[in-house]
Formats: structure tokens, sequence, C-alpha cells
DNA sequence: GGTGCTGCTGTAACCGGTTACAGCAACGAG
DNA sequence: CTCGTTGCTGTAACCGGTTACAGCAGCACC
């Protein structure tokens, strides 16, 4: 014994009554007279007991605790999402714990482990095998959040492909801009496999050859200025750079402007996300912005819902939309305002909030 | 009954033994003949029975998980710290969940629900109060990571004031330079309290006037291209800006290179932690290095081994040593190697690895 | 044949809560 | 006086595991 904590069976002893009333004035359900409820709250105050968490759980078949699944976190990306989550969270007043598989080898054991220790899984796509998504779905609520949810399960997503087709042909077409280069890892996430797809897509759709394999990096700023390095050094510099998230294309504007290039004059770079440092990097970033934390709150909502319910599977994902934010380092004229102000500027929309099942309906009929 | 769970007794009754018998199987404890055995995993796999945690939990008084108390979490500072306590974690095959008490009000309440659910705590330093501190550190194994255990529990982490004293006497010293601002929120965490002490430690100790109020912004990015907004817009124009931490001084370097300014001609801007984009952007940033790996790792030690050990109070805290590491963002000359590589200079070495009872040992003969 | 040992297995208690159900007192109505 | 209600409280079972302890069979030995 650790700590000698203190147990129902104690208290009741001390107050003078049985569990079943201690239990019943520490969770305020049934009756207990005035009188009786003093006592014990003063029991319970006097020895400052809490009820333990383990019995509580077992004994009512609810942990009140979601988990959520991440790759290794960083950025701002992460932590928006984060907090939007929590956002939900907090109102239904449920604990989160965050899981970071990066690294772990075992990662979907542990996954699998934390399924035991929640009332419901968010797990942020391409984090764990389809396999084991699978066999998550069936023991608890479980929503992927931007990502696939591979049929068995609900996601809550953004149209990559269709924002990154949209981004591509503003440069192919509007700017007529050739050679194009992709940063990013298709392989690495949904999300970028996603967006591969789009720069691909629009090609295709412009009926221009297709472009060249993508650099395949992270998506972190040391990441852009790898990039950067391979890229630059070629003998055919390419005229614009489509990165997978806008942290990569910060990176390869801090390469770029290590060997003396102009952006946009020289090279034209795009990103994807619209954290906040995209409007405040000279020149500010053209990008896609992705409602992030709606993102993942939309995924709390989801999932609490199911997980109070008694829902098995919540069985409706979502599709929250995009919009292209056209800012300097695409070529066009920066707009005047403060660069602290950056937004303010007519953009494309792409994409409204619907349901998953009519996915893709707008047949990109541009 | 959401998912008609298999238990032990299912289990048992299907194998034809009884619960202990499966239990045994299923721990490998005790002694069971080679053909029950066989026949109690044949029904385990065929099934795909995994043991409930909570039993489990509730039975053996072990959580096999730890948690991380973090406020929000964004940028490589955390991903590095969660990277290098996971490292340890994986190796007793404990869970880590983290709990991210950014924005939310009630996130002392959060921390201690946790701690019903877990083994053992890492808090990050100024997360929670005080007082929840020493409420939880009777209740379970606490660990304060890079910040002050204020007497009650053990921390690890390094001399961040004598760190930024060297850095600041290096600018005011060996380059002469006087008007340095501060940019940082001392009230912000204990890590920036220690810094802004260790700025102002550096003036005195050269006996040179008290430096300026410190320009008190968060420590991401953005916060460092409003802290350019501010400083530089003035009249009287500083020589050199001592950030906080890196990505503030990644984001003044954005904000000074926006308006014009040249590093470190026109202005030195200095940073900490050594972050991988330190050594990426030109100038590269003249820094502190800690062990940001080793420091959660550390933790994570120190924490593990009293979780198991069934040892209340780790009661022994850990100071790391810290580098100055001097890159042209000072102006110094920039080393000619490629900038991938960056960190090959003699550096200051800043305190050793050493007990935190003798803290502040070495008396800064400087 | 009785005794003691060894190896395996089962029963039942326990971890710390919740809760169905029963019991009991007080009271009003018939 | 009996019966049904109402309001409060307690007993004991249960959640899903672990484990102390007892029991039993088989065997060696005296």
């Amino acid at each position: 014994m650790r700590h000698g904590r203190l147990t129902v069976r104690e208290i009741a002893r001390l107050a003078g009554v049985s569990v079943a009333t201690v239990s019943r004035v520490s969770n305020g359900t049934g009756q207990v007279s005035e009188e009786t409820r003093r006592r014990v709250l003063r029991a319970i105050e006097e020895h400052g007991y809490r009820p333990h968490h383990l019995g509580r759980a077992l004994a009512a078949r609810r942990h009140g605790a979601v988990g959520l699944v991440f790759p290794g976190l960083s950025g701002p990306y992460f932590s928006e999402l984060i907090q939007g989550f929590e956002s939900e969270a907090v109102q239904t007043r449920t604990s989160v714990h965050i899981l970071c598989t990066h690294l772990r080898a075992d990662s979907d054991a542990e996954v699998i482990e934390m399924a035991h220790r929640v009332d419901g899984l968010a797990v942020l796509g391409g984090t764990v095998s389809p396999d084991t998504l699978e066999e998550l779905a069936v023991m608890l609520p479980v929503v992927v959040l931007a990502g696939d949810g591979h049929s068995a399960v609900p996601a809550v997503r953004v149209d990559n492909a269709a924002a990154m087709a949209t981004l591509t042909r503003h440069l192919l077409a509007d700017h007529g801009l050739r050679r194009l280069e992709f940063v990013g890892d298709p392989s690495g996430s949904p999300d970028v496999t996603e967006r591969w797809e789009g720069f691909r897509q629009a090609h295709r759709q412009l009926e221009l050859p297709p472009p060249r394999a993508p650099i395949r990096v992270g998506l972190q700023q040391p990441d852009g200025v790898y990039a950067a390095e391979q890229l630059l050094r070629r003998a055919i510099r390419p005229q614009g750079i489509v990165c997978a998230n806008d942290e990569t294309a910060l990176g390869l504007l801090v390469g770029a402007s290590g060997r003396g290039l102009r952006v946009p004059d020289d090279l034209v770079i795009t990103g994807f996300d619209d954290i906040p440092m995209a409007a405040l990097v000279s020149p500010p970033l053209t990008t896609v912005r992705q409602p992030v934390r709606d993102l993942a709150a939309q995924t709390a909502r989801l999932l609490l819902q199911a997980a109070a319910g008694g829902v098995d599977r919540p069985d409706e994902g979502l599709v929250l939309p995009t919009d292209l934010v056209v800012r300097g380092s695409c070529g066009c004229p920066t707009v005047t305002d403060s660069p602290l102000t950056g937004r303010r500027r007519p953009s494309t929309r792409h994409g409204g909030a619907r349901r998953a099942g009519t996915d893709h309906p707008e047949k990109e009929g541009l």
C-alpha cells in the first residue's frame, strides 16, 4: 500500500453510513436526507477523499476520457488541432489523452492498449494500419481525423485533392508557369497523398505533361531547407515549387533566399494550411486555408456524441471547405495592408460542409 | 453491454479451465501444464480475447502508463521532448499519455484527474500551480521537467540563468554591444523567467545599467514577428535582440529582413534552444544548445524508476549542461562549412550533469 | 499402506467503486 | 387496525481482472 488511499468503505465507516450512501452523495444520484448528506460531505472534506478513478470506471463501464492519436506532433498544425479538439471536449467534461506514435515500433499495439483506457478514439489519418483501425472500430467509437476511414470508420476531412488542383491550376493557367515541382512525401500521410494527386490532376486537366516525381521530404521547416538544397543546385531550376504544407514552404523560402533567389521573381513557392506565419513572411505565402481547428472540433463532436450515446459507430463523416488564399509568393501583387492582417482578399472557396457519403460531388468542372 | 466483451470467465468456460488458469497463461505467471496452456492459448486466439485493462489495473494497482503534462504543444522543442521521453518509456513497456492544459480553464483539476489514471506524472515547469504540484506529489511520483520543483518535487532542468548570462556577456563584452533588448515573457514560464534573470545578471556583472523591460510576447515564430513590429519602428533601434527561444528569434529574423535590415550588420539577434532551423537560416543563429531530448529522457528515467520501484518521491533532481553555440547572427564570422552541418565550432560549455541538491554550485566566476 | 513431496488446478476473496433490490420507519387513507 | 406509499438507508452483487490458499493426483520412499 503506497499511499493508504481512502476507499468508499473507509469513508462510510467514518461517517457512520453505508457505502451506497457515500456513493450517492459523491455522485449526487438517488436520494439522501439533508442531514446525512452533510455528515458524509464533512467526512469527505476532512479526509480529502477522492473516489479512485479505476473503480468508478470499472463499475460504470465508462472512462470519461477520449484518446487522440497522432504521429509525432510538432508545429502549428497539430497545435491547432489539439486546441480545436479540446474546445469541444472541455464542454462535456471529458479528458483528452494524446498518444504520440512517432518512433514507437509497436505503435499499433500502443493504440489498442489506449483503446482500453478511453471511451472513444480520434486517429489522425495514416497513423495506424487499416487492419488495426478495423479492429479498433469494433471495440469502441473511432473517428479518423484528416484522412480516410477505409470504409469502416467515419472520417472528418477536407477535399485536399480538389483544393490542391485549384491552387496548381492557378499557377499553371493564371501565371502560365511550367516546370513545377512538388515537395512532400505522398506515402507519408493521406493528406500529402491527396495533395500530390490534386497536383497531378491539374496537369492532366490542362493537358500538360505529367509532373516530375515529388521531392520526398518530411513536413517540417528543416525539410523545406533540405528540399531547397536538392532542387536549387540543379542545372535547370524549376519555375515554381508547390509544397505539401506551409512549414516546408517556409523552409524553402529560407533556402531560396539563402541562395540569393528572389521570390516570386526568380521562383514561385506555395504552401498549404495557412498557418499564422504564412501571412507574416515576405513575400507572404500563397496557400490553401483549411479550417484546422474546426476539423478537430467536428471530429470531437462526432466522437463524444458516439461515446456518450453508446452508439457503436458514428457513421457519418464530414468534408469541410477550404479556401485558396492568394498572396504574394505566387507572383500575384501583394495586397498593401499590413502583413499582420494579411488574410483579407477575395479567395476561391472549395467544397462545402457536407455528408461524406456524397464524396466528391462537384466534379471539378473548371 | 456494448460490445459483448469477452471476460476471463468466458474464456475459462470455453477452454474448460478456471479463471485462475487463464490469468496464469495470459500473464505467464505460476505453473501451467503444457497441454492446458495450449488449450487456453487456442481459446484466446480463436476469440481474440484481450484482457480488459481496467480490471487488470484495479487488481494490480498499477496502470502501466505515465502522464506527460504540457501547456500547449507546438514546435520542435516539445516534439523533441516527447521523443526523448518516449524513448525511455518504450523500454519499460509503459504507455505515455500526454495532457495539454493549454486553454483549459480547469487545467489543475484535469491534471489531478489524470493522476488517477497513471503511475507517475511528468509536469512541464510552470504548467500547474505549486499547490497542485504538492497535492500531486503525495498521490504519486511526480517529476518536473524544465522548471522548479518548489522543494516538494524533483526537477530535471538546465541552468538557464547561467547560460543566458554567458550568451549576454558574449554580446556585451566580446562584441561591445549596448542597448540590448530581451524578447520573451518572464512570467510565462520558468524557463523564460530564468533566462531573463541571466540577461539582467550579465548587465550587473559588467557593471552596465540594467536593461529595459522585456518585450513580453509568446514563444512561437509569429510572436517574434510581432516583437519585430514593436521594436523596429522605434526611433532608436536596439543594437541587439536577445530572444527567449529560437522560434521567436526566427520570427524576428523574418520581421527584420522584411524591413530591409541586415543581420548581423544592422542588428544582432540571438536565440535559445538550438532547434534544427537555427543552423539553417542565414545568418545562422547564435544560440544556446540545451540537451532537450536528454532532459526528457532523464525525467522519464527518474519517473519510471520511481513508479516501478514503488518509491513515493524520486528525491534527486538533475541539472544538465548547456553549450553556447556561436554562429553568424551575433556578428561572429560564419563558419564556412555547409550550413547543413553547422554545429561544428568550439563552444562554451555550461554546467555539468550534477545533483540538484547542490544547485548553482559554481558561482559564475567570470 | 501411510507419509511427504511435487506439480497442477480450482475456489473464493479482493482491488474500489456503483447500483438493484430489499428493508424499515413514518404516515395517511380506508 | 391494516394496508399502501413515500423517503431514506443498507446489503450484497457486480464490473474484469489477479492471486492466496487449498485440494487433488501421482509418485517416491520408508
